[in-house]
RNA sequence: GCGGUAAUAGCUCAGUCGGUAGAGCGUCAGCUUCCCAAGCUGAAGGUCGUGGGUUCGAGACCCAUUUACCGCUCCA
């Protein structure tokens, strides 16, 4: 573990040394989880966007793209949950310094009750045998009678305060309930906050008139709220999907992990709208296509495992996510979500419209199910790049730092280096560079010993280097420098272009 | 958000008892070099994270703050 933390560390610095990702302002002491990419980290990035674009898009007759704006009216957020779901009611104990949830607090504490009630039930049950009637037991005996009307009575409390968003009488009713913390025993709590996962911000320039908006903590809504425009103007049929990369951003507690948890991060959503009951078949045809996308890249499978979520959201009725192998442990890189059709539904109620699609097959109109599959932008580009980044020892001893980026998605592709800086070799890489700059993005550099820019290209991950020597001048041939294996093999000019494109083409799937 | 640790050149780090800042690598310029980093010469690059304080004098001591890491806490 001690090894792995050394290794992230590594990483982390490698990203920065080598102009793939930069903290966030840093020349002003930066901003505690935000980051920049850098000249090759955008390349990557793009690359990585435009693998899943092309693989949704352009692979799918069936699925079209579309890109949302980030401000979205206040009420989609009411609609998808997010604002009753995300306000988190958070309380700190003074003396343990743990921190709870104080709506969980609270519900413990019903469980307690909850708890004495049952036992009471099972004293009884074991009293009089067959003959117990459960029913007519906690109608009737007084000890659970009062405790089922102080749970009424927790409960009501509770949510009234939560309704009128006073967080002093939730703390209230906590320490009338004399709820005591756990680790330290003690009832020193801390005011109740609330923590909201939205960013907001004001639409209008002056404060006055001005509306709170929210940033948009997921992409997904954009989609939904055009669902008809799309299925209409696109005359889409269901079963279809609509596609789309964007930024999303959210207020979370602790985001720490690099660019693992970011509080603006970027998405590549895809929700395929179906007809209710197809969901879980749909659900299981989207888990297998987006595991071989990640395969397609060619990292290890070993590096992806499922986890199936227990706990359902309150829209899925079945979800998953890809988890992949970090630095610091297998974490989610993707949730494939049966998201119903609750935000539809929602949505026709909140807004008054009709969202429904009329199948002329079977001549009925219905609001279609989501399968939604969902993964970060920036998690991808981590998981690639951590995998990458390789510390090898060579046969003569001597250490290589080499990231093994897939070629499709490595930002330089093809760096020209003339063996020498005479004899007209410059002029001649500058010629190739012309001849494959329209396909590959190319790099130029003549200083210092070739092995020296081997090495250097290597650390950037680029796949190919292409090398003029003094046959170079003579026939037309160049080497053709393999990163991985560090193997050359000689080609001809003309060809350069057909071998590169080879070698960068992905694995099917 | 709480507690602990840290912050000196692009990177990795040294800096003694408090006396005006150093190395290696990298970068840049030139030389050399026909294929896998560490040949030669030269140069640039630092108000020591930031703001206060103690002191004749602070990179070092004290306080605050920011950022990062570790441990809690949270995570549709």
């Amino acid at each position: 573990m001690a090894n792995n933390e050394e290794l992230f560390k590594k990483i982390i610095s490698h990203a920065k040394e080598y102009g793939y990702i930069f903290p966030s302002s840093e020349i002003y002491d930066g901003l505690s989880a935000v980051y920049d990419y850098g000249q090759y980290g955008v390349e990557l990035k793009n690359n990585i966007k435009n693998y899943w674009w092309k693989s949704m898009v352009q692979m799918n007759e069936n699925i079209v793209g579309i890109d949302t704006a980030i401000f979205m009216h206040p009420t989609i957020w009411k609609a998808s949950g997010h604002v009753d779901a995300f306000n988190d009611p958070l309380i700190d104990n003074k003396d343990s310094k743990k921190r709870y949830r104080a709506d969980v607090l609270i519900e413990d504490h019903i469980a307690k009750i909850e708890d004495k009630i049952l036992k009471e039930i099972r004293k009884a049950s074991e009293r009089f045998g067959k003959d117990f009637d459960e029913e007519k037991f906690r109608a009737t005996h007084p000890r659970v009678l009062e405790n089922t009307e102080k749970i009424a009575s927790i409960q009501k409390r509770f949510n009234e305060a939560l309704n009128q968003n006073d967080l002093g009488e939730v703390k209230k009713l906590i320490e009338d309930l004399g709820i005591v913390c756990p680790v330290s025993g003690t009832k020193n709590w801390t005011d109740v906050r609330q923590f909201n996962l939205m960013f907001s911000t004001q639409m209008g320039s002056v404060s006055e008139d001005s509306g709170t908006l929210f940033l948009r903590p997921e992409t997904a809504q954009g989609i939904f709220v055009n669902f008809l425009n799309v299925q209409k103007t696109g005359r889409m049929k269901i079963p279809f999907g609509i596609a789309q990369i964007g930024k999303a951003f959210r207020n979370e507690i602790v985001a720490r992990q690099f660019i693992f948890r970011m509080r603006e991060f970027e998405q590549m959503e895809m929700q395929f709208f179906v007809p209710p009951g197809e969901e879980l078949t749909w659900f299981e045809y989207w888990k297998e296509q987006r595991m071989k996308w990640h395969l397609s890249l060619g990292i290890s499978a070993s590096k992806y495992r499922w986890h199936p979520h227990e706990k359902l959201a309150h829209y899925a009725n079945a979800a998953v996510d890809i988890e992949f192998e970090f630095p610091f442990g297998f974490k989610e890189l993707e949730g494939i979500h049966s998201r119903t059709d609750f935000d539809l539904s929602s949505h026709e109620k909140f807004s008054g419209k009709k969202l429904r699609y009329f199948d002329a097959e079977s001549n009925e109109s219905y609001v279609p199910y989501v399968v939604e599959t969902s993964i970060g932008v920036d998690r991808t580009f981590l998981a690639v790049f951590s995998n990458a980044y390789t510390e090898e020892i060579l046969a003569d001893g001597s250490e290589r730092t080499v990231l093994r980026l897939p070629a499709v998605l490595a930002p330089i592709k093809v760096a020209v280096l003339p063996l020498v800086k005479k004899d007209g070799m410059p002029e001649k890489a500058r010629l190739i560079i012309d001849e494959l700059k329209n396909d590959f993005l190319c790099q130029y550099d003549e200083k210092d010993a070739i092995g020296r820019r081997y090495r250097r290209q290597d650390a950037i991950g680029t796949p190919y280097c292409v090398t003029i020597d003094n046959e170079t001048l003579e026939n037309d041939t160049v080497t053709l420098r393999e990163r991985d294996s560090m193997l050359q093999t000689r080609v001809s000019i003309e060809n350069l272009r057909k071998e590169i494109s080879e070698g960068l083409r992905p694995l099917r799937f």
